[in-house]
DNA sequence: CAGTGTTTACGTCAAA
DNA sequence: TTTGACGTAAACACTG
């Protein structure tokens, strides 16, 4: 296409979301998954439009990648060293475009067995009246809270400490397959909380656990109002 | 420090 | 009208 600057066809933004261009960027490479900067030069090198306001669609490029779980991290091997991870489609998001639109999907692709897609699934209701991040509900429930929206907790709650439950030791959150916390941890004003996989499909224990979460729920506020007055 | 990653907030738009 | 997907801004935290 057409060099000149401003308004040529081939400046026009393409009909695809930031999601079917790294899709399509990952699926594009040898070994399927790719670090960002490489996402990057894929949608610059192919969309013109893409070659301006970097810094506006890289952040929301970025966004996306975070939080969707259709998009996953592949640590990097000692011997590939750089900056961040690889990414890397999940392999149960299926095709995404089924639909013929690369533009918007029929339904996000959220892991089942995340803890905090159970929790914003469950809590739905809570969350909207409430208006409470979903991370300060994960704490008020006593569940960890992962990866960073912990430090957004210690803000709000700066006596609150994440420290194993059965040392007090400070830890950092352990996370298995599909980033299921695998060691329950708790702040000091919930007492004691086993050290159970949080994962259904590990442990009956922690399956009638969310069962039982989860039909406290279905009525309204009032559970979590018994949980706020407890904590 | 610059690049990478996570989360919240808000606006838009189309489907349900 | 409500819901959900998407884009954008922005505030941080973490890392090489
Ligand atoms: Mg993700």
């Amino acid at each position: 296409m057409p060099r000149p600057g401003k308004s040529s066809y081939s400046d026009q933004k393409p009909p695809y979301s930031y999601i079917s261009l790294t899709a399509m960027a990952i699926q594009h490479s040898a070994e399927k998954m790719l670090p960002l900067s490489d996402i990057y030069k894929f949608i610059m090198e192919r969309f013109p439009y893409y070659r301006e306001h970097t810094q506006r669609w890289q952040n929301s490029l970025r966004h996306n990648l975070s939080f969707n779980d259709c998009f996953i991290k592949i640590p990097r091997r000692p011997d590939q060293p750089g900056k961040g991870s690889f990414w890397a489609l999940h392999p149960d998001c299926g095709d995404m475009f089924e639909n013929g639109s690369f533009l918007r999907r029929r339904k996000r692709f959220k892991h089942p067995f995340a803890i905090e897609n159970i929790i914003g699934r469950d809590y739905k209701g809570v969350l909207q009246a409430s208006g409470l991040p979903l991370a300060s509900v994960m704490h008020h429930l006593g569940y960890t809270v992962p990866s960073q929206l912990s430090s957004v907790v210690s803000s709000m709650w700066p006596h609150v400490g994440v420290m194993d439950s059965v040392s007090g030791v400070p830890v950092s959150p352990d996370y298995g397959p599909f980033g299921v916390p695998v060691k329950a941890l708790c702040h000091p004003s919930a007492q004691t909380m086993p050290a159970v996989p949080i994962c259904p499909a590990a442990s009956p224990a922690a399956a009638s656990l969310l069962e039982q979460t989860a039909s406290n729920t279905t009525e309204g506020k009032g559970s979590l109002h018994s949980v706020l007055v407890h904590s």
